[in-house]
DNA sequence: ACCTGAACACCGTTCAAGT
DNA sequence: ACCTGAACACCGTTCAAGT
């Protein structure tokens, strides 16, 4: 009768690799990449260094597998609406997915650059690309115009959690990015024109409006380019 | 008189932090970025490691300022022309410097993912943000269309050399690219309707064409958001 | 001031041995 | 089939000691 209750750290589920990828995306979430070490997902599952390798073949297929699960997540949770509309809500639900998981960022960059035979890259290609041929994109434009959509989006989405002092977990935001718009700032005018002009805007500005604001550029891009005609 | 002839390994500079980063940089070219290690580097520069330490913080400081090294040089070859053809020029020059180091794309991501307050980041966007000023863009829309651009040509050069396979070197670049392309064609086209419908259009193209057609469409978007009622 | 190189702490990975 | 955990090779970094 009393056999549910879960004594504190017993391990009463076997390991299996989901339980693997679950415990590193708790490790990467709370230490970042550096917090991900085999001694310490060994010691976090209760098992020996061994019993993991059984499961994944090593550690550059545990981070791609944890990224692919954050990823498939954040892709899962879709609506309706335009082309527009559903590329817009796959943006903002990438944004939020990397605000939540700052190493994603980095993470799936790396993936697109390095690793070009996986399912994360053809993943996040499929779910922008599909609305980019949706909104009547001729086929010519179907690659460059996804290119520009995903490479926008996972870069700035990084960069403002980069900005957010993100990277290393538990400081305070809008502290951090006061003092990196203060040293922008404060670059010589001379060598840096711009960024120490713009640095002002990085931060009096609303994140996600933003970053939106990014998204519609592109988006304008697109229908200049391949959809004046109309 | 015969003085001047070097002997073959033997030092004959002093140890400076530009040896060491130029050292660094032809460790990266030549291996990638796990060819770059304190031990090699050591040996190469025939001295301990200590003496590295004297000259340079740490590793993260070494790859930071043979990034930096790398960047430099390549936004250093600037031309004239109107702002749009100096942009075209900056992105190509950084395409190309991908494309001669591969190593570089990732380092330029994380470190505008991971380090904003360094000067890479700065040196980046004043590249590219000084010209976006040039265009006419009003102040509030600088930071937006300078991301957009600098994300699309870190990400896509990246890619590009992604799917050349150049990230290990020595690899044939065609047969690469088509064995990528191939493994895209053959992914389920119920899951990857997209990433499975474009995979032809990754091998026949031309990566420069394509490169500066999506720099093109970015160029279009910035064009229409911002300076359309002219 | 600059360099040497052994030593330290830590890492990913392997593998004989267990069940 | 799945797990244990000691051992291995390798890494970045430190530091007493030299010049």
């Amino acid at each position: 009768m009393a056999t549910t209750r879960a004594s504190r750290s017993r391990r009463t589920d076997s390991l299996t690799r989901e339980r693997i990828i679950a415990a590193a995306v708790e490790l990467l979430d709370a230490q970042g990449e550096s917090g991900l070490t085999f001694r310490v997902l060994t010691q976090r599952l209760a098992t020996g260094a061994g019993a993991i390798y059984w499961h994944v073949a090593n550690k550059e297929e545990l981070l791609t597998a944890a990224t692919e699960s954050v990823l498939v997540a954040a892709l899962a949770r879709e609506v309706g609406g335009s082309p527009e509309e559903e590329i817009r809500a796959v943006a903002l639900g990438l944004f939020e997915a990397i605000d939540d998981h700052p190493w994603l960022a980095t993470q799936l960059s790396t993936e697109l650059a390095r690793n070009p035979r996986g399912t994360v890259a053809p993943r996040i290609f499929d779910a922008v690309g599909r609305r980019v041929r949706a909104l009547g994109v001729p086929e010519r434009g179907w690659f460059t115009a996804s290119s520009a959509l995903v490479h926008y989006v996972l870069g700035a989405a990084g960069q403002n959690v980069a900005n957010a002092g993100a990277a290393d977990p538990g400081i305070d935001r809008s502290a951090f990015l006061d003092s990196v718009s203060a040293e922008w700032e404060a670059l010589d005018a001379d060598d840096f024109p711009f960024a120490s002009a713009v640095a002002g805007q990085m931060r009096d500005h609303d994140d996600r409006e933003q970053f939106l604001a990014g998204v519609d550029l592109v988006l304008a891009g697109i229908t200049t380019v391949h959809l004046s005609g109309e």
